[in-house]
DNA sequence: CTGTTAGCGCCTTCAG
DNA sequence: CTGAAGGCGCTAACAG
């Protein structure tokens, strides 16, 4: 049994009021069938009294829970340390927010992590699950879906119509950027890319070849795949800015990568952006620190979380038929491109 | 009444394996009182149908979620941009996970919101509460205590013994920095501190005063208060530095402030850290790529993290004794002191 | 060792 | 428009 509590339930403010506890129901429901009256009276009861209703009572008896859940693949320690995990976090906090949800944070960085989280499904903790960076392959989303449990994925596109899901043009900010060093005249671009298994990498890639394609026959190019670290992008940068035919443009997957490679060039005492321009991705916070300043591309976070948990709400609620968003990346301009 | 679900119950359970709900209920808790025999048989379906108990119903009739609120003082957008919360948070969700808890983020920037938070308390949605960074004052902090929920504190000390806290030596790192500043030979010392109302930063002032009392009587020094970010930073280091009587060494409260004041000194050609020594706090991510790299403080996240829920674990289960802890701080050296 | 019996607090038909 | 009653799924006393 519960242990006793000098919390009131709905039959004390009945009784307080002079009725039923159905009526204190309807009344604090807005539902219809209660007199004006007796509803306003009611209502002062509760707010005097600052009565709130046991969620877990009404959970088990409406059987939703008016809170989504969201899972990082990685340990929480370092989902935090992420270039845009963090602020898509908070983006979908102060979405679930506006729409009157809460919000529960799991992360799934090893096997039973996994079903824990399906422990918080099944127990029916929440009552949909937003994925930033899963792929609809993971097993996760598998099991997800097999429970049929309201799923939106962001950063990872699907034809599963069952997944809802939110992308941005890494594509097309990729191009542009490759576009632009193009028309300054660069004729060795080397695009740094991060691993072909992250959605994102994939259309950065996508982006920058055909932006390429485009180019004149003089154009030389070629993508290299690095972890997306500073280290990496250094140690690659290093081996192509001292070998033959170095490259006048680097375009890389991360701003971490690309601080690696701004580190190379100076070291090398290669002038940015004169003879070597560098573009990242993510606009960090360190990307206003670096020498000289990162040209970046910044995701639409805000939108993508808003967009995320329009979706989720639609399809825990059942309605709203769209289940995917694109959005419009930003480039940034900084010192590291010529302008 | 709940909506159908094809989700089995406990009875499912009870009537596959021949038993009551009662006994399966005793073995899913593993409570003694079963069977050996038994219990494995019910193990067993129960694993076979992947069966998992209904939270709310479970929640209902314990009185306990095994949930706890994390509450930040700021939107959640603003929370993530911060320099030691989302690692905090971080390390709380990790410390949540091992104790088996889940974790629901709430934010309050507005009255509003604190309401939100005290529904979500009062309507038992979680056991207890972690509010880093709020003062033992704050309204919030406040009606919690009064409506008995457990709550701890970080980064605010209080003799009020109905709250735990964790908090770290600010005190002592801001001394040490100062103290080396002065082993140095440095003679002209200034601290740029961030606003009094934020706990560690009475605590660094604190400290960085203790050290300048041991130090020789032909050092001056001043404490100037500015905003915790870099234009602060950079427009008080501006004036100081181009004044008469300009400093050789600046302690600063922030990373961000610390930033400011090395973008002041590179525009006025002052060598750092030959002509003038800078320390931060907070180690935030690009403290590593400042020119020259900053010197700081590292904060205990991940231990304050673990600190903080066995703390109000212990409150929730009515065990342990302790109600506050004082973490160490780590002073991380880099280039913009000398070694 | 195991079954039975009451609730936990709310929502929701069904009467009146 | 409102009251009464049953049930959501589980736990916890109490019998046996």
């Amino acid at each position: 049994m519960a242990q006793r509590s000098g919390r009131l339930t709905i039959h004390d403010i009945a009784s307080l009021a002079g009725v039923s506890a159905g009526t204190v129901s309807r009344t604090m429901n807005n539902l219809p069938g209660v007199g004006q009256a007796t509803r306003e009276r009611i209502l002062a009861i509760v707010s005097d009294h600052g009565f709130k209703a046991d969620s877990a009572a009404r959970q088990l008896s409406t059987g939703r829970t008016h809170t989504i859940g969201i899972v990082f693949p990685l340990q929480v320690s370092e989902v935090v340390m992420h270039p845009v995990y963090p602020e898509l976090l908070g983006a979908l906090g102060d979405a679930a927010q506006t729409a009157d949800y809460d919000i529960m944070m799991f992360t799934v960085s090893s096997p039973e992590q996994v079903e824990h989280v399906l422990d918080a499904v099944d127990g029916k903790r929440v009552d949909g699950v937003v994925l930033p960076a899963a792929g609809s392959r993971d097993p996760l989303v598998r099991r997800l879906t097999e429970h049929d449990v309201p799923t939106v994925l962001i950063g990872h596109r699907t034809r599963d119509q069952t997944l809802g899901w939110v992308d941005c043009t890494h594509d097309d900010a990729a191009a542009q950027l490759t576009r632009e060093m193009l028309a300054h005249g660069r004729r060795r671009l080397v695009m740094l890319n991060g691993p072909a298994h992250v959605s994102a990498c994939r259309l950065r890639s996508r982006g920058f070849w055909a932006a390429i394609e485009t180019a004149a026959s003089n154009v030389t190019s070629e993508e290299i795949v690095v972890e997306m670290d500073a280290a990496s992008g250094r140690a690659a940068a290093m081996a192509l800015l001292t070998g033959s035919d170095a490259p006048d443009g680097i375009v890389c997957a991360s701003d971490a990568i690309a601080s690696g490679v701004l580190d190379a060039a100076r070291e090398l005492g290669i002038d940015v952006p004169a003879q070597l321009e560098v573009s990242g991705f993510d606009d960090s916070s360190f990307a206003i620190h670096t020498t000289p300043q990162l040209t970046t591309v910044r995701m639409p976070l805000l939108e993508t979380g808003a967009a995320a948990m329009r979706l989720l709400i639609a399809m825990i609620e059942g309605s709203g038929t769209s289940r995917h968003e694109i959005l419009p990346t930003t480039i940034v301009h900084r010192e590291s491109t010529l302008p």
